[in-house]
DNA sequence: ATGCCAGGATGATCCTGA
């Protein structure tokens, strides 16, 4: 089974490149983030032509996330339980995000997250990420104890640079999230938790990213950022063979800034 | 070393992104 994430910018402005990506990629299961528009606006149709069940939630032009399979998709869940909500301003009660979606797919409990983008280091947002960060540590921390051998897979954007070398000049970001000790401890203790980095192993750094930003040439200069994850339980990881990030596809007209990361699981 | 910001809202400019 071949299972990617891939953070799309948009897919009403990708869903040809998309749709392309998945004729040639052969992935059986795609969690998609960033598709910034609400269910009825996502075109679900022409993935399901492909021969994808579609999995869905988006309230707005901001966040999103689906889930894409061709080997099953069921027991969708929308968000994790505990998932803090946000609110954008002042005296708007605080609502629950699109940033997370999980389903059964082929045996495997896949969750397509889209982690807060926390702002800046003083910004209210870098809380709500924390906070965001934790709770999904103790839910899937709940998972494995339930059930030691449980198949899941946390994978998405997550909006963090675990290691320097997961940026291209770690004294740029001195004083930007992504990369402080905050985050970085979240992270660590979804790891903790049980949750491997299943894609490193088979893209060794340096200079291997997942995210490079439009401006200032960052992708011809091969500065990018580290920061999109496949985190799997043990017994999914034991399963992996190989992984991949798609850098072909951050090329050309068109793109998003992030490229897909591929995972491949024994049968 | 594949190219010098993109997308979506609202109504020419603001918000978000990392």
């Amino acid at each position: 089974m071949r299972l990617a994430t891939w953070n799309v910018n948009s897919i009403r402005s990708r869903a040809d490149r998309v749709e392309a990506w998945l004729q040639r990629s052969d992935v059986d299961v795609l969690a998609l983030q960033e598709t910034k528009c609400k269910d009825e606006q996502f075109p679900e149709d022409r993935f399901r032509a492909l021969g994808y069940d579609v999995a869905h939630v988006g309230h707005s032009q901001w966040n999103g996330v689906a889930l894409l399979s061709r080997v099953g998709l069921t027991d969708v869940e929308v968000g994790f339980p505990g998932m803090p909500s946000w609110s954008s301003k002042e005296g708007v009660e605080p609502a629950s995000e699109a940033r997370a979606i999980g389903a059964t797919c082929g045996g495997v409990r896949v969750w397509s997250l889209y982690v807060p983008n926390g702002r800046t280091l003083t910004d209210p947002h870098l809380q709500y990420k924390l906070e965001w960060l934790e709770a999904l540590r103790v839910s899937a921390d709940g998972w494995l104890n339930q059930d030691a051998e449980a198949q899941v897979a946390l994978v998405g954007d997550w909006n963090i640079a675990p290691q320097d070398d997961d940026v291209w000049d770690i004294s740029v970001f001195s004083h930007s999230t992504h990369v402080s000790e905050p985050e970085r401890a979240a992270f660590s203790r979804v790891i903790e938790a049980g949750f491997t980095d299943v894609v490193r192993p088979y893209t060794p750094g340096p200079g291997v990213y997942t995210y490079w930003d439009y401006t200032q040439l960052r992708f011809p200069r091969r500065e990018g950022m580290r920061i999109d994850f496949q985190l799997c339980s043990p017994a999914l990881a034991r399963r992996v063979t190989n992984a991949q990030i798609d850098r072909e596809e951050r090329k050309g007209k068109g793109a998003s800034d992030h490229a897909p990361v591929v995972v491949e699981l024994a049968d």
